[in-house]
DNA sequence: GTAATTATATCAATATATTGATATAATTAC
DNA sequence: GTAATTATATCAATATATTGATATAATTAC
C-alpha cells in the first residue's frame, strides 16, 4: 500500500502502472482518512464529540428521520458499520442524553434511536466548527473539483462494497 | 457527515450546496475506508495481517530502504500515524519475526526498523492477492481516472494536514 | 400451531488510532 | 562543559472497528 515510489518485486520485475496507482491511490485513502478523523475531531473538540459520532447525529438529524428516528438495523446499513460498534456509540450518546432509544409501534422486535431535543441543539450548535471545518479542509478544491472527487468516492464506495 | 439528503437547518436555512457536497464527499471517505480495511484484510486472510501492517511491510520493502532499513521517526511521518500506535504495529510484527529494530550507527538514540528475511518473502507471497484486490476494487474505474482520483486524494490529503 | 427467521442486545477477542505524559540516553547548541 | 533538544520506548486513557457467538422476544412462513 505505501510505496508510493518505483520498486522492484523480488523477481526483479517492476509492477505494473496500475499497480502503483492503486497503491498509492489506497495509500492516500488511509491516510485522508485518518487525518479526516483527526482534524475533524478537533473541530468539534467543544462538544468532546468525535467524527464517527457527528456521523451517527448527523444521520439522525435528518427531516426524514428526525421524528420517527431509525432503526438500528437501517443505522447500521446507512453508515456502513457493525452492530457491535454502533451498539457502543449510540451506548455513548444515550449516556450523553443526546439520542433515546423507543419502542417501535410497527415492530415489537425493534427498537428506533432518535434526537432528544438536546440532541437537537447540539447538532445546530456543530454546524458552524463544521462547516468551518469542511472549509478549510476543501479550501483547495474548485465547486468542481469538489463534486468530481465526491462522485469517484461514491464509486470507490461502491466498488469496495461489492469487491 | 451523513446528511446525504437535503436538510433544512433549525433555522429552517437549507445547508449550502458546498456544505451539501463536502458533507456526502467526507461521509464517502469515512465509509470507504472502513470497506478498504475491511476488504482489504479479506484478501490477506492467509497472512494473518491486516491492511495497516501491509502499509508498514510496503513501506519498508522499497528498495530505497530495504537493506538499510527506516527509523521510527521517518515511518512515523511517512505513514502519519502516532509513535505510540506505531510501536504497537511494530511490536507485532516484530513478534513475528518479520520486522527486526537494529542499532543506526549514525545515531546512538535512533533504532532502525527493517524487514527481515521473512518479511521478505512474506511481502513476495502478498503481492498477488494485493493485486487482486486492487484490481477487484477499482474494476469500475478506468485507467485516467484512477489517476484522478488518485490525484484528488492527494491534494485532499494535503489540505487535511495543514487544516 | 410450530418451525424458521429476524431485530436487538450483549459478551468476547483482537487490532487500530489519538492524546497526554514520563524516562533514558544521545546529540546539538552555546 | 552544561543546558536544551531530540530519538526512542513505554504507560495510561479513550474511542473506534471487525469477527464470532449467544440469548430473548417478536414476526414470518408454511
Amino acid at each position: 500500500m505505501p510505496r508510493t515510489r518505483q520498486n522492484e518485486q523480488a523477481s526483479g520485475k517492476p509492477p505494473s502502472l496500475d499497480y502503483d496507482i492503486a497503491n498509492r491511490l489506497f495509500f492516500r485513502l488511509y491516510q485522508a482518512s485518518n487525518l479526516m478523523h483527526k482534524q475533524g475531531t478537533r473541530y468539534v473538540a467543544e462538544f468532546g464529540t468525535t467524527t464517527q459520532q457527528w456521523a451517527v447525529i448527523g444521520a439522525l438529524a435528518h427531516p426524514s428521520v428526525i421524528d420517527r428516528g431509525m432503526t438500528v438495523k437501517a443505522l447500521v446499513e446507512f453508515l456502513g458499520v457493525s452492530r457491535q460498534n454502533l451498539a457502543i456509540l449510540l451506548n455513548r450518546l444515550e449516556d450523553r442524553r443526546w439520542t433515546e432509544r423507543i419502542k417501535d409501534r410497527e415492530d415489537g422486535r425493534s427498537r428506533r434511536i432518535r434526537l432528544t431535543a438536546t440532541g437537537r441543539s447540539v447538532w445546530t450548535a456543530m454546524q458552524k466548527p463544521i462547516e468551518a471545518f469542511y472549509t478549510a479542509a476543501l479550501a483547495d478544491f474548485s465547486p468542481d473539483e469538489r463534486t468530481i472527487l465526491y462522485r469517484l468516492l461514491d464509486r470507490l464506495k461502491t466498488g469496495l462494497a461489492t469487491t
